[in-house]
DNA sequence: ACTGCTGGATTGCAGCTGCATTGCGAGAAT
DNA sequence: ATTCTCGCAATGCAGCTGCAATCCAGCAGT
């Protein structure tokens, strides 16, 4: 479980990272509400832990923020501001939970917990193709459910071969998405990872064929 | 929205509803906990709103009963026993959110609306693959019901891996779960933990074992 | 048709990258 | 103080990967 922490009380933060750690959670800390907005957009998390009163603004803004990004990271605020108006604010400005300082460590621990058993559903980016389901986000390719483990090169032919399957892929535009600008790469490579990719999807029988056309480049292709 | 409020005492109970239906919610009342798991079986609701002291027992023995059936209707708790302990255990029976008595309505209110903003399903806390079972809330690996203990590092590896039991995890995506950002890691450390997790998944015989992809990640399978 | 040509397809090979494993020392936990 | 854990470095190894040699299919010109 990833937890972000923001709170800029060096004391606090530190107990808490600790105290954390101790219940295996990894736990990233922000000290700042812009340090905060960079963390969260840069990674992902299981659960924000958000302090109020920061340096550089109340913490809770730092929520719609995050909301109108589409980031629907669980937030907990931690807060000495514990009147009934400003947890009604704080819950109403999209924070999933609200707790007073000081409260309890085990109590928080358990609001935790309890955020956590409800994980934000994440959407897999998947294309598809005849039977073969590549999944973006996870760099992964499965047929029928089964998971087929492809190298690194032909995973990325498969990839930009199937992000416009049925349609022709140049051949250097195939080029430049398997091996980018660093490699000088003179040789016929990449036909050698079409082929071998082709040899994989045959035997898996996943409905789909890869076509060259001469001169020009590769197209894949459901089979009829 | 629908509540079902379980609340034996009749004047907070007739306030409350009175309360909610100002507020734009359509409200059962359940007065015993027979009854409300009569209610909670025939009904949909958004969210149940759960007294602890009913005459025919402590209400928090609903949850578990209801999330056994598959029920994973939103539970806030509202009780006159506010010991850390008792909230403690009441999220950790799988309530949602923990309101001791007595409490402001408006903060009820705010409370609430966070609840139903909430994803309606929630995770399962125990993941099994093979003969391995990881309790995800007590943080605890066994194996045929014998206790393993794993270390933090490792006890992080699996759980990413387990998450995904069968498809790829990558590499990056398992660096994040393991160390957060703040510790620059450059050496093949996430391999050393993987090795020896390894191993002690083969000394137990539980029937699964990591695949490592090369250049991708790795994967948890269960072995045919 | 035949033949030479061209550009892709395939396959064996060798270098190298990236993973697996192990031992060690420092630091944390108890 | 002792034990456990963790990150690191060294070593070994397997698989990927680029290359080149070979093979094959389509094409054009005679």
């Amino acid at each position: 479980m990833r937890i972000l922490l923001v709170e800029d009380e060096p004391e606090l933060a530190s107990a808490l990272r600790t105290a954390l750690k101790r219940h295996d959670m990894v736990c990233d800390h922000a000290a700042s509400l812009l340090e905060a907005a960079d963390y969260a957009d840069a990674e992902s998390y299981d659960a924000i832990l958000l302090d109020r009163q920061l340096p550089d603004g109340d913490g809770l803004t730092l929520v719609p923020r995050l909301r109108a990004r589409g980031n629907a990271t669980p937030v907990m605020v931690l807060t000495a501001r514990g009147d009934t108006a400003d947890k009604v604010d704080g819950l109403d400005m999209g924070a999933d939970d609200y707790l007073a300082k000081p409260f309890a460590f085990e109590e928080l621990l358990a609001r935790l917990r309890a955020l956590l058993r409800r994980p934000a559903a994440i959407q897999a980016q998947v294309i598809r193709a005849g039977e073969l389901v590549l999944d973006l986000g996870h760099r992964e390719v499965s047929v029928r459910g089964e998971a087929m483990s492809l190298p690194r090169r032909e995973l990325l032919v498969l990839e930009a071969l199937m992000k416009r399957t049925g349609r022709m892929v140049q051949r250097a535009s195939l080029m430049e998405a398997v091996f980018g600008l660093d490699d000088e790469i003179q040789s016929n490579a990449l036909d050698t990872h079409v082929s071998r990719l082709r040899r994989k999807l045959a035997d898996a029988a996943c409905g789909v064929e890869i076509n060259g056309v001469r001169g020009v480049g590769y197209l894949l292709r459901e089979i009829a």
